[in-house]
DNA sequence: CTGCCAGTTTTCGTATACGAATACAAATCA
DNA sequence: TGATTTGTATTCGTATACGAAAACTGGCAG
């Protein structure tokens, strides 16, 4: 029995809605309110209410009085999830390191393929993809699965972010470099190496982020 | 107005709740039924149910299917969450050390005092008191919210074992120790020192919870 | 033309009702 | 006597309904 036939609507229609959010899926003008989205599963508002409640609590949805939206982050959040990033990414992908397995490595040697590619096509939604792709894969692989909650929680929020400063052309040499030597760390199970890179990545989207906030506002 | 007058019945419920459980004042036993909470409140089962369900989600309960009631930690999560308090409570306190109010430094100091008197009492219960009220102060104090938020999610969930781990007396004195020098790192503002102290800190605390399971166990 | 005020609409929070799933207990059979 | 099955009670998930609060809209006054 495949997973889609889950016991509850509310735990149906809350992984499509976290599918779709997590998948960039959902434009940051769009509004869900519960009767509408009600209609479309054909069922009542109830079960649509607790799976959008739901998303909303754990910060992928905001609750307005006109529906739920995407959240607007503030400059302030943003900041401090980079500081939560800084402090737990480059330990998770250390303990990954050891997990993955030899589809994990096939598929992260395709991705940073992909992403090399990008750098003479330009196609941002590619680069976007292959991150992507890297990100999800070394994360699932993290043994400790507080700890990739933790993680999974915040990224969701971040993903228009992470879009963004992905198209700083400034950095998108300096991105794919960290990660191809990521790939090789992945490799040669050097987790030591594996945790310093991940650092550096992060702190190279953060400075990517300042960037474009800066251009923006300057 | 006072807070007292919240908007949503649902949001007083799960404040409630919420209060209830990071005090430790919920047994293991205890079960929460929504009808019967809802007839407790004298509203129906829909705000009881939000609120519970909330909870439940962000892992302060856990939802049967005969009423909610605390979770169970595996060894597994506790060990994990060992492994997030590490990387997260060092950092975080060390941020804390330069927002502390002069009311704040008071408190812990009181709190510490406290702390010292069990060691001539033995009185757990004070030192579960002290060590609740030291804790709490310095993590309102961090600055950086996500994070602060992060490390409150997980808190509420240890509490049992925090209490259980405080019984140790091995490491009754070295807490105790370990306390009184971090409050003294706090009033000198000493943010580098308080790291280092925090994260002894949760060492011991892991020790204490290792050597309770070894004994436990063999 | 612009700003304020009232009516309307939309959406949410809560109440109540019913069917379904699960646990517990009793009764039956080996 | 012990295991299995069946019946019952409890609790949850979902449907529907209603009142209240917030947002939009239109008119009116300055």
């Amino acid at each position: 029995m495949p997973r889609t036939a889950k016991r509850h609507m509310k735990d149906q229609i809350y992984d499509i809605f976290l599918g779709r959010i997590q998948r960039g899926e959902i434009s940051h003008g769009e509004r869900f309110v519960d009767t509408a989205v009600a209609e479309e599963f054909n069922v009542s508002r109830m079960p649509v209410r607790d799976a959008l409640m739901r998303l909303s609590h754990e910060g992928y949805l905001d609750s307005t009085t006109r529906g739920f939206t995407l959240p607007n982050l503030s400059m302030r959040q943003i900041r401090e999830i980079f500081e939560l990033r800084r402090l737990l990414e480059p330990r998770a992908a250390a303990l990954a390191t050891n997990q993955l397995t030899d589809d994990d490595i096939a598929t992260l040697t395709r991705a940073v393929q992909q992403a090399e590619h990008t750098l003479e096509t330009g196609e941002i939604e590619s680069l976007f993809a292959a991150s992507e792709d890297i990100r999800r894969t070394w994360i699932m692989a993290v043994p400790n699965i507080e700890l990739r909650d933790t993680i999974l929680r915040y990224m969701a929020q971040i993903q228009a972010v992470r879009m963004a400063t992905l198209r700083d052309a400034t950095a998108h040499e300096t991105l794919v470099d960290l990660q191809r030597d990521m790939l090789r760390a992945f490799v040669e199970r050097d987790a030591a190496k594996v945790e310093l890179l991940l650092l550096r990545y992060v702190l190279a989207g953060e400075d990517s982020f300042l960037r474009l906030k800066a251009s923006e506002c300057g």
